[in-house]
RNA sequence: GCAGACGUAGCUCAGUUGGUUAGAGCGUCGGAUUGUGGCUCCGAAGGUCGGUGGUUCGAAUCCACUCGUCUGUACCA
């Protein structure tokens, strides 16, 4: 045989997907869920581009010879860099940065979109997806930041997830480096160490107390055989952050009744100091505040392990968890971690203006709390009906124009329907196109029909369920039966359509409820 | 980034110590049936065995490199 022509292999470039139907349908009831409670809270769309100039994204500025580490770059006509956004909170402080003199403050927005990181991609993990965020600019009180949990528990639950299924969880970047100066990491030289320190506890979820010890020590060895330095603390040291670790609440750690003293053994051995102090008040206050508005432990619930955003948060930080299991398409369970997280960033906007613009908000990652509803069964993905057909059997141009007016008439009173577009001589293939594509009804005039004003109206879903009852009948008996097929008069086309869906429906309604 | 496993038709997978023309099931397409989805029967298409190079008389099989997928780990704004 001849050589091939060399074809173009079409490929997805990796860490990237293609959206079917009913997943962008279902993306988009959940952004309008969404929406919905942050309208509610009075927040405002704004809407940015996917690029920004590099140097205003932050401090992962490629350098000359890796442009594209962690995020994608492209050079302009004018030699600028320029990258796809990595967050939505970068381009959020420049836009309020370049309007800060239009803006009225407190500035309350949300935005939804695409997000883009130039990293290894995994399952459930990919190089471009979406994040919905809401921000509150320009206000320093910590009741922002009590409010950003109310609404992002609010947010959980609009999206279906029942009370106790999730849970905001708050902490205080203040009260960690409360915590990094007691055990003697508080100068400058042990910022490296001190970041050691907060990946290993953020680490806690995965590798549980005897992980995290060890990265807290010496280091530790995972199954390939990989091995991760640790932070070589002490042991006293390291007791004490597993006890906070292990800590449920701020009042396991926490004496408060007269002087702020540490309760548990390790920790009682350090010193409480101001940069603690201040971390707590605050934590303190958020929980008597969302306390007043209802929101009690079990939906957003003070927990001093919750590590996140090592550079830029510089006060309350909060995340919101899923309590259920989640599993994979093998049905095993897996670690999901967060679908969601903020904090506050009082430094952001100051880069660009020098003027202290306080500003806190969060995010919630949508692709990834797709897959975990679609877990919990919370995600309507089959909630569009297809069209309904209306079948050719004449192509000459006076019958295409009937079986147009047809197909007209049922849109005009609301339905979705189409006339078939391919190969009309072949009526076989039509009626398997529709089945192949759930249409629920089928419109079919053939001359027979037409000469009598008649049309017949076939109900797919019925006679998909005599076929699959039906099995040894041989197939002209089969056809000659015309199952689940009625004959009605051409004018009632669209009211026996509309009355055939309805009960349709009815059915669909009365199934799920029984299942 | 580091470590390991894997890569054969659209999908799921066979393929013997290295031996002729690489197979099956499912799916796809055509026909039986130019006006009826399913079942049945008949037929067809579909492969650079991930890629490149090497060893060999001979490679899907052995070796090296490379690309991709998966698992763990690192990083994660």
């Amino acid at each position: 045989m001849a050589k091939k022509p060399n074809k173009l292999k079409a490929r997805l470039p990796r860490g990237f997907v293609d959206r079917s139907a009913a997943e962008i349908r279902a993306a988009d009831e959940m952004i309008g869920k969404i929406r919905e409670v942050y309208e509610r809270y009075g927040f405002d769309p704004i809407e940015t581009p996917a690029f920004e100039y590099t140097d205003c994204l932050g401090k992962f500025l490629p350098d000359t010879d890796r442009p594209n580490a962690g995020v994608f770059s492209v050079q302009d006509d004018d030699e600028q860099w320029m990258s796809l956004r990595y967050d939505l909170t970068a381009p959020l402080a420049r836009h309020v940065s370049e309007n800060i003199n239009e803006i009225q403050m407190p500035y309350r927005t949300y935005r939804a979109g695409w997000v883009f990181r130039n990293e290894k991609p995994g399952p459930g993990r990919f190089r471009q997806f979406m994040q919905f965020d809401a921000d509150t600019v320009g206000a320093p009180s910590v009741q922002t930041d009590a409010e950003m949990c109310m609404m992002m528990a609010d947010a959980m639950e609009a999206l279906g997830i029942p009370r106790g299924q999730y849970v905001i969880r708050v902490n205080n970047r203040k009260v960690l480096d409360g915590v990094m100066e007691a055990i003697g990491l508080g100068g400058e030289d042990d910022a490296e160490r001190r970041l050691t320190v907060l990946r290993a506890m953020d680490k806690y979820d995965k590798f549980g107390a005897e992980g995290v010890r060890l990265l807290l020590g010496a280091g530790r060895k995972d199954e390939s055989g990989d091995f991760t330095a640790g932070a070589s603390l002490s042991d006293m040291a390291i007791d004490a952050i597993i006890e906070i670790l292990e800590a449920s609440a701020i009042d396991d750690l926490i004496d408060y009744t007269n002087d702020l003293t540490f309760k548990t053994a390790a920790l009682s051995k350090f010193a409480i100091n101001e940069s603690f102090d201040a971390g707590f008040r605050e934590l303190k206050l958020i929980s008597d505040l969302v306390k007043s508005g209802g929101y009690m432990s079990d939906r957003i619930s003070i927990d001093p392990s919750v590590v996140r955003g090592l550079e830029y948060y510089t006060g309350p930080v909060y995340e919101a968890e899923l309590l259920f299991d989640v599993k994979n398409e093998k049905g095993e369970v897996v670690q999901f971690g967060s679908v969601g997280g903020g904090g506050r960033y009082d430094g952001l906007v100051k880069r660009f203006t020098g003027r202290d613009v306080p500003a806190t908000g969060f995010s919630i990652g949508v692709s990834r709390l797709m897959s975990a509803l679609k877990n919990l069964g919370k995600l309507d993905v089959e909630d569009a009906i297809a069209p309904v057909l209306v079948t050719v059997m004449d192509g000459d141009a006076e019958a295409l124009g009937r079986y147009q007016k047809m197909t007209q008439d049922l849109r005009a009173a609301g339905i979705r329907a189409e006339m078939y577009q391919g190969n009309w001589k072949k009526f076989g293939n039509q009626l398997k196109y529709a089945d192949r594509r759930d249409c629920p009804i089928a419109i079919i005039q053939g001359s027979d029909e037409r000469d009598a004003g008649e049309l017949q109206i076939k109900d797919l879903i019925e006679g998909a369920r005599l076929a699959s009852e039906a099995t040894d009948v041989d197939n002209i008996t089969w056809r000659e039966s015309r199952p689940a097929q009625i004959t009605i008069k051409t004018d009632d086309l669209v009211q026996t359509v509309r009355t055939l869906l309805d009960q349709q429906a009815e059915d669909r309604r009365r199934l799920s409820g029984e299942v």
